[in-house]
DNA sequence: AAATTCTCCTGAAGGC
DNA sequence: TGCCTTCAGGAGAATT
């Protein structure tokens, strides 16, 4: 389950290895994935040279001279940069050779997309409308008060809502909550502004620490097994429900939001 | 316009 | 052992 760390990750060890590379060539294996891989992409890209990789939110940006590629992992997606010649495993759907190592993307579950697209990326559909980097100095109090505003619904969906701060996934949306101290059902625009503060700083550090965690995985990144970053980092309650709460030991609740796991301390959140 | 529900997909886990 | 059902989840699309 790629969330921002991961996809920083992700971006952070296929760099090195990618950018300023030409693609000699690319193979699509099966381009049905959420949406359908564009038929014409291998023309696109043979012989061009990639000349910037970034991340917006969790997608990867890959621009060429002519135009971009978009790559989401979906939630059991991966991009990693393998030897040439390296067997081709179960979902492994496209595959770029470049200069000495080939570049894969394998996808389980299909939820991933890989697109094309021209003119500046901010302007693509999928992009113009995301919220502000959460790790960024767009992301601030001012801003948090004010889109809190608006939206009456449950805390926990609003900082999981793209529109409004990208990249909070449900496992950090619970971290953060928790770590907030703040109920995840309580409504947005019935916060105080004491606790949106703490919640914004607590998204900051969560996903800010994730990161750093993640380097760890990055060092062994080529060849690797892919382990996701989040996996060696302590969760405070996802995955921990029915377990004592580490500040206060009651058992910890869940329930189901958005048709998402939720897990809170009834007693430390409120 | 915002809130809610539905949808895609496969592997893991649980029940019998 | 094996088959069936259920569940997990990112996030856009459809619906209210």
């Amino acid at each position: 389950m790629p969330e921002l760390p991961e996809v920083e990750t992700t971006l952070q060890g296929v760099k090195p290895h990618v950018l300023h590379q030409q693609v000699i060539t690319c193979h699509v294996h099966n381009g049905r994935l959420r949406w359908p891989v564009p038929a014409d992409l291998a023309k696109r890209v043979e012989g061009q040279e990639v000349i910037a990789l970034e991340r917006r939110g969790k997608y990867i940006i890959m621009t060429f001279k002519t135009g971009h590629v978009l790559w989401h992992l979906g939630m059991s997606g991966s991009l990693r940069v393998l030897p040439l010649g390296a067997p081709l495993a179960k979902h492994d759907h496209l595959e770029w050779a470049f200069l000495g190592h080939i570049l894969r993307f394998n996808d389980p579950r299909r939820f991933g997309c890989v697109l094309w697209h021209e003119g500046p990326w901010q302007s693509h559909p999928l992009l113009q409308h995301l919220g502000p980097e959460p790790l960024s100095e767009d992301f601030t109090l001012a801003y948090c008060t004010k889109s809190a505003q608006k939206h009456s619904c449950a805390v926990k969906l609003w900082i999981m809502n793209a529109k409004v701060v990208v990249g909070v996934g449900n496992i950090y949306a619970n971290e953060a909550l928790f770590k907030a101290g703040i109920h995840p059902l309580k409504a947005a625009n019935q916060l105080t502004r004491a606790q949106l503060e703490r919640l914004r700083l607590a998204i900051v550090s969560v996903l800010g620490q994730a990161i750093t965690q993640g380097g760890t995985t990055l060092r062994d990144f080529v060849g690797a097994d892919g382990k996701p970053g989040y996996f060696a980092q302590a969760l405070s309650v996802y995955g921990r429900a029915g377990q004592p709460c580490v500040t206060c030991a009651k058992p910890l609740t869940e329930n189901r939001l958005g048709n998402r796991s939720t897990v809170f301390c009834e007693r430390c959140q409120c």
